[in-house]
DNA sequence: GACGATGTAGAGTGGTCCCTCTACCTACGC
DNA sequence: GCGTAGGTAGAGGGACCACTCTACATCGTC
């Protein structure tokens, strides 16, 4: 039961990073999910919550990648953390967050953009600490969005870039 | 001519940016150019012409905000730069950037992509001539998008934290 | 006052999409 | 042997959408 669902979202997260929102038909989704059209709507009623599943779901591998078994150390945890950042870039998404993804898609949906909030206040929250940053979040949040966004232009330039700032971030404890 | 052209733009700019990319049909898209719809399709062949349209307007208009009578001092600069991001997300637009969303809602799209790399590489390279960090653009253009994106989160704190990053690439000219 | 360029108004077409529904299959407990 | 739970396959409905086309209005120029 709950098994079948975890299949069936690992699927549908896997066709919307590869293919976009807007682009798969449900009938695409039930190929990628490889369930009837009838078991995939059992499970998600609209295409709607196809989109929220797929996220959930990698809402808990984003989180699992970036900080299982993480250095100790905060400075060598904020460069492991980044450098983590780019390597699912580079093999988990063709392009840009996927949860930006979805909220663009489809800008009226307020669950869409809770789910956003949640996900990020979350990567946020445990960035903070991780890297003994707590109180500096947003500063940690920026400067993941944006390596987020800038590597699919500058690939492992903008990780070390990320970096640079990152250390600037520690050196100074100003307010 | 001409300057219809340039009245649809900016209409098709403004019903994208309220709205998004899928949502609009061809019909609203043209209510907001205010023209008719054989007009519209005179000047834009396929809706996917008036995407790039929409985004050739918003690029212009973008540059201009952000670096019209920029101060001259390098710190000045920087710092009035990143608070001009904000004043654009507060009045131009109600979530992140307006490429990447255009990328988002239609991944496949080669022209797209050429359109959004122009955009950002511009604007990062003159981001570098007016804040004296030339040889930085990658830096600038991590902290810039990653304002941008947070900025939904958390608004004027994210302008605050952006802020707190840059002087950190300043302070120190490591490479 | 005729004309041509440029515009408006809006109906129609072909196609796609989300979702529902019918009909049938398989495995298992008793 | 039989009911039940949970699955597959796939056709069809109703709605919407991008785009085209016909018919008519306006206006500056000669």
């Amino acid at each position: 039961m709950t098994d079948t669902m975890i299949r069936i979202a690992a699927g549908l997260e896997r066709a919307f990073a590869a293919r976009g929102f807007a682009e798969p038909s449900v009938e695409d989704l039930r190929d990628a999910a490889g369930v009837s059209l009838r078991t995939l709507y059992k499970y998600m009623p609209s295409r709607a919550d196809m989109v929220l599943a797929a996220l959930e779901h990698r809402h808990a591998r984003y989180l699992a990648h970036l900080f299982d078994r993480l250095p100790d150390g905060p400075e060598a945890a904020l460069d492991a953390l980044l450098e983590r950042v780019g390597t699912w870039l580079a093999t988990e998404t063709a392009h840009g967050c996927l949860f930006h993804g979805a909220v663009a898609a489809d800008p009226g949906s307020v669950p869409l953009r809770e789910v956003l909030s949640r996900h990020k206040a979350e990567v946020a929250h445990r960035a903070g600490e991780a890297t003994g940053l707590a109180g500096r979040e947003i500063e940690l949040l920026v400067l993941m969005e944006g390596l987020t966004q800038a590597w699919s232009l500058h690939t492992d330039a903008a990780v070390i870039s990320a970096k640079r700032l990152g250390h600037g971030l520690r050196s100074r404890e100003a307010g």
